[in-house]
DNA sequence: GGCGCGAATAGT
DNA sequence: CTATTCGCGCCT
């Protein structure tokens, strides 16, 4: 450490050293520049914001060729040899003191592609974040062996396939025009209404998607798909399959191991497929001749990416299609308020099936109250079944198998009676009963009173119950209730992907829901109850979009389909209820807009989320405002938010979300450069307010 | 984040 | 006067 290596920045040592009788350290500080475009600029790994700007090397002849625009480098900054990538070549600097040259150029990959340049660039923008973060989300990490393997050139495939004579699409009315508009190059965006297909993989969800590939395909564009889960990424996989014929796809996911990810991705930005299926990275996928992007069940939590700065699969691919000029397609079974803020502002087009279509469809839903009819019937009461889910899975049961949707143990902590099922509710107010954190006792949710001596309202019982159950201990209890029938179990420990058509119990928990053949027969919807009386403002909305994706596996009510949602209020209709009853997604998402609206919540204004302990929080408040922030922004809070921490909210109509983002992504760098050492997060679009 | 630089301070 | 420490600003 006692010389001057590693000096090379400093003009006047650099003289003083060439002046000695000693031998250049390294050769690249003597080796001559590249003569055409000398300069890069290189978007270095710095791990800073403060440092999340391109900065510029000269390129040294050797590299001259390699150092193309999107491959990584090494290069020596601040004393330090780090990781980045060529952003541009070009023949002059804007630094105006002396450039370093490039190290090395770790492979002649270009990995990083214009495209997904601005569509990260955007996305950083948008989420207040770094480039760096988002770029580290953007690209696997490079599997120098698969680099080798793979050939340059891509693999002969015979012509696509003739498209299916019976298409998925065809109970869409505007489905035909959306396929031949994707096939001679349009960029229609849509948000789809998909009806359950009663098992029939020939006009399910996955097949449609895959046509819709098949028709950009044919019209020489590429496709990007992003589903939720591995189980979904399968069933596409194999639609696509069926649809394009070996060869012209690739699955994309997190979980395929280092070089089978950077194998397939390498597919990708050769152009050796054009056609991407996967979970969230996957929207970043370099494409050739972009001509879609589709996503399934925009709500799915999974399509919000849990590292920083947290961008969501709707935004990234909305940016893509914008770039490339490539059409859109939200799909699902229900519809989120942040896609019909997009339908209300003309952004995208419905798809939808006709009433008549979809009453035939859909199965027939019924809703068993509370608890109501329950002590007559000692079978379903040992089941802890509201007597007519009891009865409609006895008789269905004949039929075929039988799904059970049970919501997450731990999900909602909420208490009802023992005997009679009904929800535990408050002797003053009347609120529901919960547990207020996990092994604290029982308290009422609004007037927060502990509760002694519970008497149910409607039995006179005096034992609570947590009503959600878990799916083993549901499993166990109908087993017993339907002796001789075969049960299975489906949940976040290991996930079933299909049942046969043959009678059978399912049970499982939402999203993991396994696809039976030819549908089920019936669908019961346990703990209406526990899905709705969550304080998050989106339990309306993702308590309907879990009913209907799990009512969706069932047969049509032309087949005998029915679905049973059990242990709903009776005494007054719920909206999402009704939505579920209705089958009428698009009033759903409708109603619930509107009601964001009046309340100014997201997606009708854009929020931030500063959490911090209180000091810094203050600080981090007033170098915001100093740093630009609109003055449309409202500030709300400080709320707590968990231990010592407070949380402001800060609000802005949504023209001015860009304003924000910039505000908030200079306050980053201010306190990165500050080298501020008290934790700010700071976060656009926190998931628990709103969208 | 890491490092060099200059100001401030302690030790001779 | 030198040796050491500390805070600050810069990094192409």
């Amino acid at each position: 450490m006692g010389d001057v290596g590693g000096q090379e920045a400093s003009g006047q040592l650099e003289l003083i050293r060439s002046a000695l009788p000693r031998k250049p350290r390294r050769a690249a500080s003597t080796e001559a520049t590249a003569a055409h475009l000398p300069v890069a600029a290189v978007l270095v790994d710095t791990g800073l914001a403060h440092l999340d700007r391109p900065f510029e090397y000269t390129v040294p002849e050797s590299l001259d060729e390699a150092a193309q625009p999107g491959v990584r480098v090494k290069v020596r900054f601040a004393g330090q040899d780090l990781d980045g990538f060529v952003l541009e070549r070009k023949d002059a600097a804007e630094h105006e003191g002396r450039l370093t040259p490039l190290r090395k150029v770790v492979s002649p990959e270009p990995v990083l592609v214009p495209e997904v340049l601005s569509a990260a660039r955007a996305t950083a923008e948008r989420y207040a974040g770094t480039l760096g973060d988002v770029l580290r989300l953007a690209i696997p990490p490079r599997h120098a062996a698969a680099e080798r393997a793979l050939a340059t050139e891509a693999p002969e495939v015979g012509a696509l396939p003739d498209a299916a004579e019976r298409s998925a699409w065809s109970r869409y009315p505007a489905g035909r025009h959306y396929l031949t508009h994707l096939e001679s190059g349009g960029a229609p965006a849509a948000s789809w209404l998909a009806l359950p297909s009663g098992g029939d993989p020939a006009s399910d969800w996955p097949a449609a998607l895959a046509e819709a590939a098949r028709a950009t395909l044919a019209g020489g564009r590429g496709t990007v798909v992003v589903v939720p889960d591995h189980r979904d990424v399968r069933r596409v996989d194999a639609a696509l399959t069926a649809a394009l014929g070996p060869g012209r796809h690739v699955r994309l996911t997190a979980d395929q191991g280092p070089q089978a990810r950077y194998t397939a991705w390498l597919k990708v930005l050769r152009g050796h497929v054009q056609v991407v299926v996967g979970t969230r990275a996957a929207a970043f996928a370099p494409v050739r001749d972009l001509g879609l992007v589709a996503w399934w069940d925009d709500g799915d939590d999974l399509h919000e990416e849990p590292r920083a700065p947290y961008p969501h699969v709707r935004a990234v691919l909305a940016e893509r299609a914008r770039l490339a000029g490539a059409a859109l397609l939200s799909a699902g079974f229900s519809r989120t308020t942040a896609v019909q803020a997009w339908l209300q502002t003309g952004v995208v087009k419905p798809i939808e099936a006709p009433t008549a279509t979809v009453r035939q469809a859909v199965p027939r839903v019924r809703v068993a109250g509370e608890g109501v009819e329950l002590e007559r019937d000692p079978a379903a009461a040992s089941a802890h079944l509201p007597s007519l889910a009891w009865r409609t899975a006895k008789e269905a049961l004949a039929r075929g198998p039988v799904l059970v949707q049970v919501p997450r143990r731990g999900y909602l902590p909420s208490m009802s009676c023992q005997t009679c099922r009904a929800p535990a509710r408050c002797q003053q107010c009347h609120g529901p009963i919960a547990l207020p954190a996990f092994g604290a006792p029982p308290a009422c949710r609004w007037c927060g009173r502990g509760v002694a001596g519970f008497e149910c309202s409607r039995c006179g019982g005096h034992t609570l119950r947590s009503s959600v159950v878990g799916a083993r201990r549901t499993a166990e209890e109908l087993g017993r209730a339907f002796p001789g029938v075969p049960v299975h179990t489906s949940g976040s420990g290991e996930v079933l992907e299909k049942v046969a058509a043959t009678p059978s119990l399912v049970i499982a928990t939402p999203g993991a829901e396994p696809v039976a053949d030819g549908g089920y027969a019936a669908v019961l919807l346990l703990d209406a109850w526990a899905s709705l009386d969550r304080p998050a403002l989106t339990a309306g909305e993702e308590a309907v979009r879990r009913w209907l994706g799990a009512a969706a596996l069932g047969r049509g009510a032309a087949d005998g389909g029915v679905a049973v949602l059990c242990g709903a209020p009776t005494h007054t209709t719920l909206p999402p209820v009704e939505a579920l009853v209705r089958w009428d997604p698009a009033w759903f998402a409708e109603r619930e807009l509107d009601e964001r609206r009046e309340l100014r919540l997201p997606p009708t204004v854009r929020m931030a989320a500063l959490t911090a302990p209180r000091r810094p929080l203050e600080e981090a408040l007033q170098t915001l405002q100093s740093q630009g922030l609109p003055d449309t922004a409202e500030v709300l809070g400080p709320l707590p938010a968990g231990e010592e921490a407070l949380r402001h909210l800060v609000r802005v109509p949504l023209d001015d979300g860009p304003a924000m983002a910039s505000a908030l992504a200079a306050l980053r760098g201010v306190r990165s450069a500050h080298k501020e050492s008290a934790t700010v997060t700071i976060r656009v679009d926190p998931s628990d307010v709103g969208t």
